[in-house]
DNA sequence: AGTCTTTCTGACAGCGCTTTCGAACTTCGC
DNA sequence: GCGAAGTTCGAAAGCGCTGTCAGAAAGACT
């Protein structure tokens, strides 16, 4: 790799023209610009953003915390704020978490570790954060946005689906279509992801005169394996139900396939809903009917958000866009199905 | 942030001798040590990696480029390389690309990023690559590997697993199951990917005296929309089969999903295998039989080649570990299956 | 004492860059 | 023709760190 110093030398300048020339910043005379700029090209120069950071202080990195990439759902949600802050000409630095459990402690060390590495700053999607983590981080990095966490204190920063009102509004939906006894395969208790949107779900339901204590639950893990599980322990126990609802679409997944195995219709038998609005729910069988999150667009005003704390730049950011249902094939109105179409497999 | 010299000032010493201590390298009395020590605790000094790269000119990073991080497939390759590069103690910087029709392109301006922040070591997954883009990239980074694309005179770097072999197994599975009759939806005509798994398909099959020249077949997208398509289309030809081979498991998801809205069952009517072995596969509406490549083993190879390259350890590199054929329930044998246990939608 | 090790420590250069600062050189108005 | 103002450019400082080097301190020998 060339040096500034070789193109100062190459185009018989001071390192300081060059510098003047490459940032365009300060006076050069249109001669010595298109000497120095020669030079450049000659020798493939391109400057060190090491360098560059060191000295500026400023990295044009925001750094971006996921609690894992696996699964479905984080891959979309990356897509988005590399690309959002790709089209704005920064650069991104991902730290991942590795295990489910230790979320909070990872997404802590992953932001330690963006800080370090110099990024102007943070985007941390870590539901597990508490409020005193925050107040710490932000001592050392004031520049945060928070992704699917809320802290009162700290609205202006963070950036979080309404998952109380979507959960609603499956209740809601739901209920329209007739259906009375329901069923949930939940998220990890513990996950406030999980009980956002299942506690506006069963406060819809109270308020629809339904007794939310006697709905049959399970608590998955968020992936295909809990809700096939889910879906087994809910279908072995006495309450019979004709709406089931999941905390996420990997469990819709995972119940989908164990209610097919059973040769249990849907949405004949049982109608099915999701939440999230993964891609592939549009090719499951059936289609997963499914809570659209607009995650595409709640990442986008994050980036913009803030890159304008960074950069003071003035992007437009919107704070609540609301989510859809997704209607597709794996919830019917009760009663409208027809009766059994495929028969148990044995 | 404080720095080496408040610790310095803090402690009573030479910013040398903080050094010397946080590195543990040279000599200095225990004493001394413990003093500084303490300084760094309580300022909660962490030196800045940037600083490092600069004077070092190593950063314990490994840059990393991949295609696109959407859909199912990128994600856990992901993941692996970021367990593993953690697991080693060394940092992962990720350059994506964006589109599909201009992998090459972004591959190289990525490369080109990855190479000018300072990364040890470069890993690519860029079937789009072209020899001499690798010769030219070679020549500012020599420490380089290549996931997924193969090149004779490099491969030492290159990490490939046998796409034609496992092609290859594909037909002769469906063969001995006593398929005659196939149908495809390969990949975009054009992709490295999608050509070698193929030519192993058509070529176990004309071992096997098919005339695969009569074989229907379609280009997909690699997307569950294209398998949609693909099957639409082949349903639609007049050449019947018993087995549709898919070139990778989202078009496989796609298509499933068209069969299913048709009312054709899988695998009584028609047997469908897919490729890659994503997790998913393991819950669709019939689990999905499908050629499960070693990405895990694979990465973990290419992580430790890079590693031993740039920083001297001896860790063990496998090179050919096999795809395996991962049974589910989309394949049957022909004349097995009980006939039409579901009929058409409408 | 004087010399030689051995052990420890601070000063300082330098990684590649940006940004002052002031020197040198123009241009202009009077 | 001379000072003021405007331009242009090189020298040098400094971002935070590591590594070299030589000097200081402390023993272990003549």
């Amino acid at each position: 790799m060339s040096t500034i110093k070789d193109v100062a030398k190459k185009a018989g300048v001071g390192i300081g023209t060059v510098s003047r020339v490459i940032t365009g910043k300060g006076f050069v005379s249109e001669q010595t610009a298109k000497r120095v700029q020669k030079a450049v090209d000659a020798l493939g120069y391109r400057p060190s953003p090491t360098a560059r950071k060191l000295q500026a202080g400023k990295s044009q990195t925001i750094g971006v915390f996921l609690p894992v990439i696996r699964g479905s759902f984080y891959a979309p949600i990356l897509h988005s704020l590399y690309t959002e802050l790709q089209a704005r000409g920064r650069h991104m630095v991902v730290a991942f978490g590795q295990t489910v459990t230790n979320e909070r402690q990872e997404a802590l060390e992953g932001a330690q570790f963006l800080i370090d590495h110099g990024c102007d700053g943070l985007i941390l999607m870590a539901t597990a954060l508490k409020l005193r983590d925050v107040e710490n981080l932000i001592v050392e990095q004031p520049r945060l946005a928070l992704l699917n966490k809320h802290f009162d204190r700290y609205a202006e920063m963070c950036f979080v689906p309404d998952h109380e009102a979507a959960g609603a509004a499956a209740a809601r939906a739901l209920w329209q279509l007739g259906h009375r006894r329901f069923a949930t395969i939940e998220g990890p208790e513990i996950s406030a992801d999980n009980v956002l949107r299942m506690r506006g779900f069963y406060k819809e339901l109270t308020a629809l005169s339904v007794d939310v204590e006697r709905i049959p639950r399970f608590y998955g893990d968020f992936m295909p394996k809990g809700g096939w599980a889910g879906a087994r322990a809910l279908l072995a126990g006495k309450v019979r139900f004709t709406a089931l609802f999941c905390a996420n679409d990997e469990m819709a997944l995972g119940a989908l396939s164990y209610l097919s195995h059973e040769g249990v219709a849907v949405p004949d038998d049982i109608s099915v809903m999701g939440y999230d609005g993964l891609d592939i729910t549009t090719y499951t069988v059936p289609p997963l009917t499914t809570i659209g999150v607009p995650w595409t667009e709640i990442v986008l005003s994050t980036v913009n958000y803030l890159l304008n704390c960074c950069y003071g730049t003035k992007l437009p950011v919107e704070r609540n866009p609301p989510a859809t249902i997704l209607w597709r094939g794996s919830v019917a109105a009760v009663g409208t199905a027809k009766k059994v179409k495929q028969q148990p497999a044995s």
